[in-house]
DNA sequence: AAGACGAAAGTGGTTGA
DNA sequence: TCAACAACTTTCGTCTT
């Protein structure tokens, strides 16, 4: 995580050198307004500007009651009223006529500008929608053909008349939660939801709504498709990560992975691939990568272990 | 001290009547 | 709509490295 974070960074104008140890890691403690170098422990500056918020919110209402960030959502509705409107008449502010080249340009002009407006109630929920789709995507990191799907499931779930009555905004997390799962990079939907300002049930039953009513097929997350994200974020070798594949495909082929949850058996393949390739990670790490309990990759690898007949040698 | 293990009780979601 | 059910989680004590 923290190597990830580093690596990432490539403003080579903010990196500053520390002065104590010559290495240039700084993490910010907002609880004592100051910035300390992580190697060394010196303090760069006590005077650290705080980006959380200024309030305090102790249940879920109050939070979205005070927040004020969000999809600024008052430019997207219609033209907001202060658009400038172009005449039919084609005579210029004193009231002489205008020259043909410019009468043509205008013409031209005035087609694309009604053409720009927005007409019925349907785009203008619409364009509510992919301001919010674009927010919540660009939050969340979806690459760009996934929105795309996720933009076309929506306009589908519009034109079915299945956004009414439901807010813009479960819908199009629903959206977004289908599209990668088409994708074959399955988030998992609280992520998704933890972004947005809709609870989870909502969501969770314009999913169902989505699948059921518009023509799409969606494919049932399953373990490998986790692995990518999961080695990533455990930053494992590639070796292990193809071992971990090789693992599930032999799972399947078993018929052990039914009916598991895929984030476990995912877990448990990349446990069992670490301690072969000697590139460990313990149970807990892949755990909490996973997103299940450490029993549960205890009781998947153990499963698999024995199905699969892998032996594991212990002294490594 | 950290990691791994496993038992037991509890939880949320699916299935079938 | 409700109960049964399997998978999974939480919690906790014990063993191993």
């Amino acid at each position: 995580m923290k190597s990830l974070v580093s690596a990432k960074g490539g403003h080579t104008r903010r990196k500053e050198v520390c002065m104590g140890c010559g290495q240039s890691t700084f993490t910010k403690d907002y609880a004592r307004g100051e910035r300390t170098c992580s190697v060394c422990g010196l303090v760069a500056s006590d005077r650290t500007t705080d980006t959380g918020p200024e309030w305090r919110a102790f249940t879920a209402e109050e939070e979205n009651a005070r927040a004020r960030v969000g999809a600024p959502a008052t430019y997207t509705i219609a033209d907001k009223g202060i658009s400038t409107m172009i005449d039919w008449r084609n005579r210029d502010a004193s009231g002489k006529a205008i020259k043909s080249t410019t009468r043509a340009a205008m013409y031209r002009m005035r087609k694309w500008h009604i053409r720009s407006r927005l007409h019925s109630s349907q785009h203008r929920n619409l364009s509510i929608a992919m301001s919010e789709m674009h927010r919540l995507s660009s939050q969340l990191g979806i690459p760009r053909d996934v929105r795309e799907t996720a933009a076309l499931l929506y306009r589908k779930a519009l034109i079915t008349k299945l956004v009414r009555g439901r807010s813009i905004e479960s819908v199009v997390a629903a959206s977004i939660y289908l599209a990668c799962r088409i994708h074959r990079i399955p988030r998992p939907l609280d992520e998704i939801v933890a972004e947005t300002n809709v609870d989870r049930k909502k969501v969770g039953y314009a999913v169902r709504m989505v699948v059921s009513r518009v023509n799409v097929t969606v494919p049932l997350p399953s373990a490998k498709d986790l692995i990518p994200r999961l080695s990533s974020d455990l930053m494992l070798e590639g070796r292990t990560v193809e071992k971990a594949t090789e693992i599930i495909n032999q799972a399947k082929e078993n018929y052990v992975t039914i009916g598991k949850s895929p984030g476990g058996i995912a877990g448990a393949a990349l446990y069992i691939a670490g301690i072969l390739e000697d590139d460990r990670r313990t149970q807990r790490e892949i755990a909490h990568a996973s997103r299940v309990t450490e029993v549960t990759i205890r009781n998947r690898y153990k499963e698999l272990v024995r199905v699969l007949g892998i032996t594991i040698d212990v002294n490594s």
